[in-house]
RNA sequence: CGCGGGGUGGAGCAGUUCGGUAGCUCGCCGGGCUCAUAACCCGGAGGUCGUAGGUUCAAAUCCUGCCCCCGCAA
C-alpha cells in the first residue's frame, strides 16, 4: 500500500522499517519540527526526520497539523496513514486525507492507558504485562476502533526505556498485521470495550522516589520513570539521580530506615518500607554518573535518601 | 547574555571562608595473620591541585582570562 507515516522519536523507526521490508511504499513522512537540544540548544532534527533523509523520503516538519499539512498529505494520494509517537493530534480534515484513514500503534491495551505515557504509567502501577494496540485514529484521544493487539509479560524491574524499545520492535509485527487486515478489508476494526484510563505525560516531579513505600513499589516507580524523566531523591538537600536500582536477592540482615543507604560488602543497599534494595549507578546534581559504591565512599560509607 | 554545581594520585570526596607540611573512604603493589576471604594488621608506589597569567616571602586556597564536565530550565 501507499502509506504516509507520522512519527518523531527512535521508537517510530522499527515501525517504518517493518513497513518498508513488508513491501509497502512510504510515500511521505510527517515529523515534529527540529527542536533545540541540550544545554547549548543546538537545533536537531528528530530521529524520524534523519531516517527520512537517509532514505530519501519526502518529509513534512510541523508541530501542529493544519491546512498546509493536510493538503501536503492529500497530494501524496496515500492509501493509509500510520502514526507512531508523532507527538501531536490529527484533526478531522487530516484524518480524511488518506483513502482509508489513519491508524496508530499505541503501547497499551486500549482502552487502558490512553495518552502520552502508557508504558510508564503501567509500570508505575506495577503491571507486569504490557501490550500494544493498533487502532483507527479518531478525534477523541486514543479512542478509535481496534484493528490488532498483542501482549507480553515483562520482568519486574524492566525500565520504561527498555520496555518501549522492546514494544517498538515487537509492535512492528502487530502493525503489519493491522495493515494487512485493512488491505483486505478497508473497514476492519472493532470498538473499544471496557473502562478507559489515562496515562498523562510524566514530569520531573513524578520521578521522585519514595523510600517509605514497599520495595516492589519503589522498583516499579523507578522502572516507570527511567530513563525519562528520571528517578531521583534528595541527599543533603541536593538531588541525586538513581540510574539503576534492583532487588537484593538475600536479605542483608541489616536494619535500615527507609532511604538510609550504606555499603554491604561491595554493593550499596538502601532501606525501604520493607526489604532493602541495591543501588548501582547514581548521579549527584552537577556530577558525572558514577558507581553507587564510589559515591558512598565519598560520603564516608553512608547517606540518607529522602 | 536563562539559573546553578563541579574539575585535588586509578575511583569518589575533604581541604578554599581566614594563604603556610597533600588529608579521608576505597582501589593498586608488597608483606603478615588465617583452613580461608571481599575480613583484619603492617609497609609502599602514585598528585604539573583543569589551564594561562597576576598578587605575595609563600597560592589547591586570593584576583583575572580561557578550556572542559554536569544538574535544572527550555
Amino acid at each position: 500500500m501507499r502509506i504516509v507515516f507520522a512519527g518523531t522519536p527512535d521508537l517510530a523507526i522499527p515501525g517504518i522499517t517493518a513497513l518498508i521490508e513488508a513491501g509497502h511504499e512510504i510515500v511521505g513522512i510527517i515529523t515534529r519540527a527540529d527542536a533545540p537540544l541540550g544545554r547549548k540548544r543546538i537545533l536537531t532534527p528528530s530521529p524520524v526526520a534523519e531516517y527520512a533523509n537517509t532514505h530519501s523520503i519526502p518529509v513534512f516538519k510541523a508541530n501542529t497539523l493544519a491546512e498546509e499539512a493536510t493538503s501536503w498529505v492529500e497530494n501524496l494520494n496515500a492509501d493509509l496513514g500510520v502514526v507512531i509517537a508523532y507527538g501531536g493530534l490529527l484533526k478531522t480534515p487530516m484524518l480524511n486525507a488518506t483513502k482509508n484513514g489513519w491508524i496508530n500503534l499505541h503501547f497499551s491495551e486500549l482502552p487502558k492507558w490512553r495518552g502520552a505515557a502508557p508504558v510508564q504509567r503501567a509500570l508505575i502501577a506495577g503491571e507486569t504485562n504490557l501490550a500494544v494496540t493498533v487502532f483507527r485514529l479518531v478525534e477523541a484521544l486514543d479512542a478509535g476502533e481496534i484493528v490488532a493487539t498483542d501482549k507480553w509479560d515483562i520482568t519486574p524491574g524492566t525500565s520504561a526505556g527498555e520496555a518501549l524499545n522492546f514494544l517498538a520492535q515487537v509492535g512492528a509485527e502487530t502493525l503489519l498485521k493491522a495493515v494487512d487486515e485493512i488491505a483486505n478489508d478497508p473497514t476492519a476494526g472493532e470498538a473499544q470495550t471496557g473502562d478507559a484510563t489515562y496515562a498523562h505525560k510524566l514530569s520531573r516531579v513524578d520521578g521522585k522516589l519514595d523510600f517509605t513505600r514497599k520495595s516492589t513499589e519503589v522498583v516499579a516507580h523507578w522502572a516507570g520513570v527511567t530513563p525519562e524523566p528520571g528517578a531521583w531523591a534528595l541527599v543533603d538537600g541536593q538531588s541525586i539521580k538513581i540510574h539503576s536500582i534492583k532487588f537484593l536477592k538475600n536479605p542483608s540482615g541489616i536494619q535500615l530506615e527507609p532511604g538510609e543507604a550504606t555499603l554491604l560488602e561491595n554493593v550499596v543497599i538502601v532501606g525501604t518500607g520493607d526489604a532493602e534494595l541495591i543501588i548501582e549507578r547514581v548521579q549527584p546534581a552537577g556530577k558525572q554518573t558514577m558507581d553507587a559504591v564510589a559515591w558512598i565512599h565519598g560520603k564516608n560509607g553512608k547517606a540518607t535518601l529522602s
